[in-house]
DNA sequence: TTAATATATGAGCAGATATTCAGATAGGGA
DNA sequence: TCCCTATCTGAATATCTGCTCATATATTAA
């Protein structure tokens, strides 16, 4: 039986608060804006990608610093960097056959430093 | 072969930056820290799991209210709730049988709007 | 107490995902 | 050109996780 014909069955009743409900259909976000929050905060729950974010604060690292500070491969960097590329937190610099990678913008420490001090107090 | 070996092997040679690691090492998270951390944006990285906290930041909503907008099962938003729950993302009064559950502080939507803000620009 | 409602919980499964391994690509120097 | 180094990438795997289903708990009313 599907969520649907469940809900059809035990009839709206069900429904505690319709105005809240439609309230937070009203403030809800695009379908296109739900997936990009999402995946944004997916890619910072991951401890490894968390903590390449948190060296780069300090300044920018290639893979092979990260992979030594980190204690993994340099593969598995390299995976979690294009990750957090491809989601636009992090931006990188070549320089020779060093890539230099840094946090994309300020927002990224911002979101670090606001979820230290939730799970500090 | 360990990843301890394979550093051996390579010597130290690999370790490009010295100095950023240990930057980096001096400014690292306590374990525990990096955990709830982690915790934290991981929690916030489930599509479900947002989308409850965005809906709560209208007001507080009870479990069916929740499960009918979401449209998805009464258990499944338990579950989820009860993920927020022991992360504190979320607290709830009860008033009779209903629980309300409400955002348990102001960083969680900081933390949102925030996320906004990047995903945006 | 019994029934009905609202929510919570444990087990199990299907899908997601982080890592490793092997191999590919790209830049710099001889 | 050839080699070495730095990084990237695809495939395979082992682990994790969100949902469903069945059941349990808790509150209220009769």
């Amino acid at each position: 039986m599907s969520f649907r014909e469940a809900q059809e069955e035990t009839c709206l009743c069900r429904i505690i608060h319709p105005e809240r409900i439609e309230a937070a259909r009203h403030a809800s976000l695009t379908a296109v804006e739900q997936v990009r929050l999402s995946n944004l905060f997916k890619a910072m729950g991951d401890p490894t990608r968390l903590k390449i974010m948190q060296s780069l604060r300090l300044g920018e690292m290639c893979v092979c610093d990260l992979a030594s500070f980190l204690e993994i491969s340099e593969s598995a960097v390299s995976h979690q960097l294009r990750t957090l590329r491809q989601l636009a937190l992090v931006a990188s610099r070549r320089e020779g056959p060093i890539l230099y990678y840094r946090l994309n913008d300020d927002h990224i420490e911002q979101l670090i430093n606001l979820g230290l001090e939730h799970i500090r107090e």
